[in-house]
DNA sequence: AGCGTATATTTACGCTGTAAATATGATAGA
DNA sequence: TCTATCATATTTACAGCGTAAATATACGCT
């Protein structure tokens, strides 16, 4: 019966990555946590400090596996490929937009704040002022965020083992085109099949509009 | 002692409103729900089927009261309109933005969809096409649910009655200008005074690029 | 050998949603 | 008026949650 090696916090982190992954946000509870790991619960607080340690170690993690742009490359591109990859570091493990969303976690590090960082220094050089780089930088946290909670949601498996997607498409089957006539006209089309690149559109949109907000407050074009 | 008068739905979905505003989404509990209304927990069950019934009941309710555009205006306006009435009508009350972001809610009603389908049918005035709509729509409901998600975490109040503000700016002075030179310079503007007007900034970005897309497609300018 | 230290377990507390059984009280029919 | 019915409310109970506190285990070091 050799002794098994101990614990860490890294351990800990993936394996509650992973079982959040699995499971989701509410699924993760520090008791199968534990089990996952072959310990008892209280053994993750040798560990970690807290749950929302654990949540905040995992959305750090993630923010800090967000690959950074080419430093030499416009500013329309820094912003671009930031976002992007922003968002798909993210959509990789969708429990961290939720539980930023919900409050539950925070990135702490300075490392996690490094691609914010890059994305308001390509906004300084397009020329935009503080209050415009605030405004600028919510619109892109929004479109991120919203897209991956609005694509994340609706599709975990029920304990009962009906996927969610069949209650909601049962209950769209039920729109009444007298009542929502462009609702159920557009219905066939809702369901995106590639979520990314219906957000690479949106965020095209929003930087060629900054594009042109940066050319005429700088008088330049 | 004169029986006092039974409770029913509406009542328990008002007081369940108002105490998710003051006590946020994870301080609407059963238990506590039922104290407001002088009674004990499982009488809810009588009046809502259970706690998901109750969060739905308050989103549909929310979503409900969204203020429809007029019809009549051009599909830009009636976009617009329609979209910030939106942002406006989950602005009045968090919980529900976050409560679908969780997926511990869905607002089923078709009233509640009445919203949307304005939205859609403007979108396809303006000559998109389905996968179109899907985009843009989504992109739409994006901008409103991350506006909101971003703009209302990290402003409730602690257990210890610390503002979380407070902990987010000592955070945030450390935050060392060598390492992340363009996020200390941002600092003193990052913090929005007014959300909504941020977001329509970015509503009008979009839109302004839904009409040049919608403009081109059609080959009419 | 024995002590200190890091790690793991046990037990316990107050909270959660809600199933099941019970109690209460107003109303309707005889 | 007495009683049966029925909607509503309460009580009790259970499994799960995060975690504080006390206890147990086992390793390295002197």
């Amino acid at each position: 019966m050799t002794r098994r090696e101990p614990l860490n916090r890294e351990k800990v982190l993936d394996a509650a990555l992973a079982l959040a992954g699995e499971e989701g946000l509410k699924g993760l509870s520090m008791r199968k946590l534990a089990k996952t790991l072959g310990v008892e619960a209280m053994a993750l607080y040798n560990h970690v400090r807290n749950k929302t340690d654990i949540l905040d170690g995992i959305a750090e993690r993630v923010y800090s596996g967000i690959e950074r742009a080419d430093p030499a490359s416009p500013w329309q591109e820094r912003v671009r490929v930031t976002v992007l990859n922003t968002y798909r570091a993210l959509a990789r493990h969708p429990v961290v937009p939720m539980a930023l969303a919900t409050d539950e976690a925070n990135p702490n590090s300075v490392r996690a704040l490094l691609p914010t960082d890059d994305l308001i220094g390509a906004l300084y050089e397009a020329g935009f002022d503080g209050d415009e780089v605030r405004q600028t930088l919510g619109a892109l946290n929004s479109l991120v965020f919203g897209s991956l909670l609005l694509t994340t949601i609706g599709f975990t498996l029920d304990r009962d083992g009906e996927a969610e997607q069949e209650k909601r498409d049962r209950y769209l089957r039920r729109v009444d085109p007298a009542v929502l006539p462009n609702f159920s006209r557009a219905l066939p089309a809702l369901s995106a099949v590639e979520p990314e690149r219906d957000f690479i559109k949106a965020l095209d949109i929003l930087v060629d509009g900054l594009t042109s907000a940066a050319a005429s407050g700088r008088g330049t074009a």
